[in-house]
RNA sequence: GGCCCGUUCGUCUAUCGGUUAGGACGCUAGGUUUUCAACCUAGAAAGAGGGGUUCGAUUCCCCUACGGGCUGCCA
């Protein structure tokens, strides 16, 4: 892994697992087991690294070159006896970077003045720089994932960056743990974003200098006006936005102001979408909006605008509720003088009645839809093929869809959630997957329901049968309760309806089989012959000894293939299983 | 209320003025089969409504209906 140069202003003492190129999965110390993605993120977080990031002072002028320990033991200050620490943590950030060991966190966090940063994203003028900024307010929802989605395709697709932004300046609705979700959730998506996530509340200094500068070169103004005289103005004039009496007064009050942009007042702004295309606002439209609340924290509108700038962010792709914004947000641009990124407002998602995803849908966060276990490749085909469509090209691999991905290929109008389809593109992409990729996903499914882990022997088994479970499960549970049989121990329960197919008769047919098999080499052909010998010689078809032999080795009517089950299981767990129900009888 | 966006089979979508309006999921009917699936084949299924423009409109324009967004010193 290589370490990265960060764009990360002020707040810098955090790190996150990186999702690329990970190295193997690391163990939990005390039970000795794999911990997966999400306990991964979840464990980084109870260490306090996610949290040190959100809750970093913001330190004006915060010297540059700061290294932090890839141990999560803080920042190197710069006291003498730091020296060592800073040795030592160099050291161990040359090993991690020479991919010696993991954690693999991104390593090297320098708190760089702004003014650097925007020279770094301005040097590779090339580049395209996408980004995500969720609100920390919940868990990651599946519109916005998908949102995350298309911004990482089309970074990814064209060798630019994908970045990450916590919009966390409500500091009431911001929590530590919703952040945590967001970036578990993106990591058992799949997406990796660049650099460290860049916490917008720890910007609020940055863009109240802007607001300052706007107000220093006339592109804004101080508005005295209070909540209830602007109440009062709108009861007036109900059809149009807000005018402040003081955008051009010249002699100013003292007391508390909000600072607000001089809009244009006539003319039209124009919105040149990638997917919606050239859509107009008339000027007068549009009201002055504050930048600077009366209490001198910077309002949204702004943050977004002077983050997406100092980031270095050329493409916008975000929902379409941000559509008016985007007008009101370029004539921030425009006064500040700052080159517009390339907007795309992508439609929303919205239930299977139609009507705007909420709660009452059932899943609508990322987490639910793992937990009902489709694998994250099947997630990221589906969620890309949600509103964009290459052709009639309906399954695709990652790569395919990196290659493919363009802004042009956006559909306006918004998309309804299919599970159907998503069941579909799951058991594709299972039926592709590579056993360990397979594996692992089971791990995670089976953690983020709850559920007990495999055991050592279960593992074993269901890799032994996984070629023939893939080809006919559709979602992870369905692979799990395919795979039953691998699952149990003896002596097997047979169910109600199996053990119908164990009388005398069956019984006897099953003695005969297993001292046909006992010397067999346990290939699938010869174990099939053996059965049809022994079907043959009682004037019955494979069907009859079929039916015993499911509910001997599975204790269930409706399994895989009797013969693939044995040899999944093996000689001796088949012999056994088969033995306990012919003793039974004899 | 004002401004803005959207509307092709049940669902996701292709079409970029001329097509028997194509594909996929789902559905129906067959096939395969040691159970359940999976799989294979076939079939039914669409341009919201109304006006224009044009030799010709799903495609371009207008109106209506329906759905959505914005309209905050929220993000």
């Amino acid at each position: 892994m290589k370490a990265r140069k960060v764009s990360m202003i002020h707040a810098t003492e955090c790190r996150f697992p990186e999702t690329r190129n990970h190295p193997p999965i690391p163990t939990d110390r005390k039970t000795g087991t794999q911990l997966n993605r999400p306990a991964r993120l979840a464990a980084a977080g109870r260490a306090g690294r996610v949290k040190a990031c959100f809750d970093a002072p913001i330190r004006e002028g915060a010297k540059p070159g700061r290294t932090f320990s890839p141990l999560g033991a803080g920042y190197v200050g710069t006291r003498p006896e730091d020296a060592a620490i800073l040795v030592l943590s160099l050291l161990l950030l040359y090993l991690f970077t020479t991919k010696m060991a993991w954690p693999a966190y991104q390593t090297i966090n320098t708190a760089m003045p702004f003014r650097d940063i925007q020279k770094a994203a301005m040097s590779d003028t090339a580049q395209i720089v996408t980004r995500f900024a969720p609100s920390p307010t919940g868990y990651l929802h599946i519109g916005g994932a998908r949102t995350a989605l298309f911004n990482w395709l089309y970074a990814r697709g064209r060798g630019g960056k994908f970045l990450l932004r916590i919009e966390d300046t409500d500091r009431a609705r911001s929590t530590d743990e919703a952040t945590l979700a967001l970036l578990k959730g993106l990591t058992w998506l799949g997406l990796d974003w660049d650099g460290e996530p860049v916490s917008q509340f720890a910007r609020i200094d940055r863009h109240a200098d802007v607001a300052r500068q706007m107000l220093d070169q006339g592109n804004a103004y101080k508005c005295f006006s209070t909540t209830e005289e602007i109440a009062a103005w709108r009861e007036e004039h109900p059809h149009q936005p807000f005018q402040s009496a003081w955008r051009d007064a010249t002699e100013l009050p003292d007391g508390p102001y909000a600072i607000r942009l001089k809009a244009p007042r006539s003319g039209e702004t124009v919105v040149h979408d990638q997917v919606q295309g050239d859509v107009r606002f008339a000027n007068d439209q549009l009201d002055d909006m504050v930048l600077l609340r009366s209490d001198g924290t910077p309002v949204y509108m702004l943050a977004v605008v002077v983050d997406d700038h100092d980031m270095g962010v050329t493409h916008v792709i975000r929902g379409d509720d941000h559509l008016t914004n985007a007008a009101r947000q370029m004539q921030i641009y425009n006064a500040m003088g700052w080159p517009l990124p390339v907007y795309a407002h992508i439609p929303l998602i919205h239930g299977e009645d139609g009507k705007k995803l909420s709660k009452r849908h059932g899943a609508v966060g990322l987490h639910e839809f793992a937990a009902l276990g489709y694998p994250a490749a099947a997630m990221r085909n589906y969620l890309a093929r949600l509103g964009w469509s290459h052709g009639d090209d309906e399954l695709f691999t990652d790569q395919q869809a990196r290659e493919w991905f363009d802004l042009s290929g956006i559909g306006k109008a918004p998309a309804r959630l299919d599970f159907k389809k998503l069941e579909h593109i799951s058991g594709y992409h299972i039926g592709l997957m590579d056993d360990d990729t397979l594996m692992s996903e089971l791990d995670g499914f089976l953690a983020e329901t709850g559920s007990n882990p495999l055991t050592d022997l279960q593992k074993q088994r269901i890799r032994a049968a996984l070629p023939v479970l893939k080809e006919k499960a559709k979602t992870l549970p369905q692979l799990l309760e395919q795979g039953h049989f691998a699952m149990i121990q003896r002596p097997v329960e047979v169910d109600e309806k199996a053990v119908k197919n164990l009388d005398t008769v069956s019984r006897g047919m099953l003695r005969s089989l297993t001292a046909a098999v006992q010397h067999a080499s346990w290939s699938r052909d010869e174990l099939e012959q053996a059965a049809k010998q022994v079907a043959e010689e009682n004037g019955v078809g494979l069907g009859k000894i079929a039916g015993p032999l499911r509910a001997a080795l599975a204790g269930r009517t409706a399994t895989p293939s009797v013969f693939d089950m044995m040899t999944a299981l093996g000689r001796e767990e088949s012999l056994a299983r088969l033995q306990d129900q012919t003793e039974l009888a004899g």
